[in-house]
DNA sequence: CCATTTGCCTAAAGGCATTAGGCAAATGCA
DNA sequence: TGCATTTGCCTAATGCCTTTAGGCAAATGG
């Protein structure tokens, strides 16, 4: 019979676009094996498990993420540097819901060190440096940042924001505003 | 036999439990079953399916969440209600990290609507009362607090501060600083 | 050209979700 | 109190998912 040439990268890949086709946690193993026209058990000459598989797909989105977000800060500074990055988050959400869902998938603390998650950190405080900001601050300022991404575009894609006025395009446009003014002015302790 | 005494309240609130012990998404009518000693097929009589189990679940974490930001809120305002509405849904997450995570699950329309998810929006539009934010800067702001807090709740317990410094409680002190000094100062369109 | 490695397969066991159908306990009404 | 009905939990069965073991054929490399 002729070999379906599996590797964990494409199946990562498969799993990833599995993932924006019919939800991060429908993602399975037996799902996949059939997108690759193939028998359950050969996944597992590839895969650790289930659980190796979900990984390799959160690795994936999170490289992919933070490739977004360089391009994106390039040559930028300040509230450009601020709104594009955000909307870097929010675009691939919306572009690749599976694979945002998988971005945040709790990873193991091995894999977490492998992963794309410090270059994220890293971009926000190059973001920061467009602001007069110094430690401990700038840490707090990074997490506050980190926690109005998430928390905005999770709510969001939960249809939080959908059923009433105003419009959610606009207050992330004004939560950015916002999010700006609060850098400039960042209350003393 | 002795019947067991199920109802749909009584295997939500059990389901709650085992939420908080194992993790919401750990949480399978076949180890409820388990933990009221009675046999999977049973709790079909009380319960739609999975889906139905997982709301309930849901609906009532969304109500003592509710309660408690109530509570909370009785007698405070300004930055005193900010941060005392903030410290409920934390600690809620802290002691009740199943429950919390239900709370985040998505429901179903209909029941969305029956959910005290309407209580929670209205709460955080008090708090605003003690700023001077007319609509539509009102909703974005109601907007940004939700992602805020349910952000960093959830970056928190996926171990996103954990490993340092400064400290995630110095974080959060500061953050509801910036918020109160972002809230008096609300930049204008 | 053949030995070894590698890749996909069949088979099997165990878990969860869900439905159908049955019997006994509880309930309600004369 | 006595009996009919309803209700609650059970057994049985199906189907899908995960994971492991063991086998055969294709690819590789000396």
């Amino acid at each position: 019979m002729v070999r379906a040439g599996l590797t964990p990268e494409r199946l990562a890949q498969g799993g990833a676009e599995l993932a924006d086709e019919v939800g991060f946690d429908q993602v399975t193993v037996s799902a996949l094996a059939r997108r690759f026209d193939v028998k359950v058990a050969s996944l597992y000459s590839h895969l650790k498990n289930s659980q190796d598989l979900r990984t390799r797909i959160a690795l994936l989105a999170l490289e992919e993420l933070a490739d977004r977000g360089a391009a994106a800060l390039a040559g930028r500074a300040g509230k450009d540097a601020l709104a594009a990055f955000a909307n870097v988050y929010r675009d691939y959400a919306r572009e690749h819901p599976g694979r945002y869902a998988a971005a945040r998938f709790r990873l193991d603390p091995e894999a977490a060190a492998a992963s794309a998650g410090g270059r994220h950190a890293q971009m926000t405080r190059a973001i920061l440096r467009g602001y007069d900001l110094t430690e401990p601050d700038q840490t707090h300022a990074v997490r506050m940042l980190g926690s109005v991404f998430h928390g905005y575009v999770s709510l969001e894609m939960g249809g939080g924001f959908s059923h009433s006025a105003p419009d959610s395009q606009e207050s992330w446009a004004r939560i950015l505003d916002a999010l700006d003014a609060l850098l400039r002015n960042w209350p003393a302790p």
